[in-house]
DNA sequence: TAGATTGTTAATCGATTAACAATC
DNA sequence: TAGATTGTTAATCGATTAACAATC
């Protein structure tokens, strides 16, 4: 388990951290302070010097921080330096669309083959996967060692599919299904919720008028 | 212009009140108090009712709420009741299913074209699109007096599109592209990173370990 | 009426911001 | 060394929770 309790405030700025520090290392810039950074990333210059010091000590007083160093610590500390093996479920336009996003490999997340229970999509070829049948999906989880599963599914039955392949040692769950799924505490589900965030765009709409 | 100040995050929690609500009304449970939808929602009866107060006293003292009306008047907040005119730049894999995502006109949201900046995608015809010349962006969205852009392009170009969006009279975007648009305080951007959230997914699994 | 449950005020908790000594 | 900027403590702000009078 890892560090003292980071609140999930903190942890959802760290992948932006870390995007605008790859921004800055493409631009070859080498060292940064907190209130440089703060101008470009619109977090207070303290937010940003509390939010680092909950995983260490990364910069340097009168400098400020390596931006390389930086980048790369906030990566480990994202898990960026390891792999997991995924599956993802529901091949439809959304799982066909996720399934050929590249950003994923990048941050270490292999899909290893694409289910549907659709027995029109079943035996189709997308990129480099043929469609599996999701009848067969615990064995195919317990025989490569799935470590997670991304849910492009309608909510009907997704509930009923966590609770196998939860049974099976799937350990993380990125859900695009529109409910909130019960799993035991040691499995993480991560939503997204496209209709959520379309109704906040639609009440903030409404608001500005 | 809007209510009191309503913050961040209880805007954020009414799309999930209407969804829970919506769910309920569909088992035909016709009332429900702030303790029975903290039971199943999972906030605490107090932040249900602190919640709901922002916006008008929609409970009854030893009765609770009515479903039906609570769901309405939240999809009323929420600005489900009006539409919106919107286009989707970006026919790729993902922008296809955005624009296969019939969530969509539920919310209110018609789309009235699909736009790119290929040629190869160019006049493709997709559902009931065809693949519009994003050249021609500008004066489609004055002809059409389109309100909404919804972006599925991308990082690069992207704040030049908006920039030029903006200029003919766009109001909100729903951005997929993962960059933070700058953009005149008028305009409401709703942003969904998927990288982000699979970073998060990525943290939270290491931590767990 | 008695019981239930809201609406709302007050108390608590947690997150953000400010300040500054430490130190590169 | 002098100047800059961190790491960290203290102060403030805001959001959540608790409590309870109002009232259906």
């Amino acid at each position: 388990m890892g560090n003292k309790n980071i609140s999930m405030a903190v942890i959802r700025r760290l992948p932006k951290y870390h995007r605008y520090l790859g921004d800055l290392l493409d631009k070859d810039i080498q060292r940064i302070s907190s209130k440089e950074l703060s101008d470009i990333i619109g977090f207070t210059a303290s937010q940003i010097r509390q939010d680092l010091n909950n995983f260490g000590g990364f910069g340097q007083q009168g400098y400020g921080y390596n931006v390389e160093a930086l980048h790369s610590e906030i990566g480990k500390i994202l898990g960026l330096d390891r792999t997991y093996k995924a599956i993802l479920v529901g091949a439809g336009n959304l799982g066909q669309a996720i399934a050929n996003y590249s950003g994923f490999r990048k941050a270490g997340f292999e899909i290893k083959a694409l289910f549907d229970a659709n027995p029109r999509m079943i035996g189709l070829k997308i990129r480099e996967f043929e469609v599996l049948d999701s009848e067969n999906i615990e064995e195919f989880i317990q025989k490569n060692d799935i470590d997670i599963a991304i849910l492009c599914i309608p909510k009907n039955g997704a509930q009923e599919l966590m609770n196998r392949i939860v049974k099976v040692g799937i350990k993380g769950v990125w859900n695009f299904a529109p409910i909130d799924l019960e799993v035991p505490k040691d499995v993480i589900v991560e939503n997204v919720n496209l209709t959520e965030s379309l109704f906040t765009l639609s009440y903030l709409m409404k608001e500005s008028e």
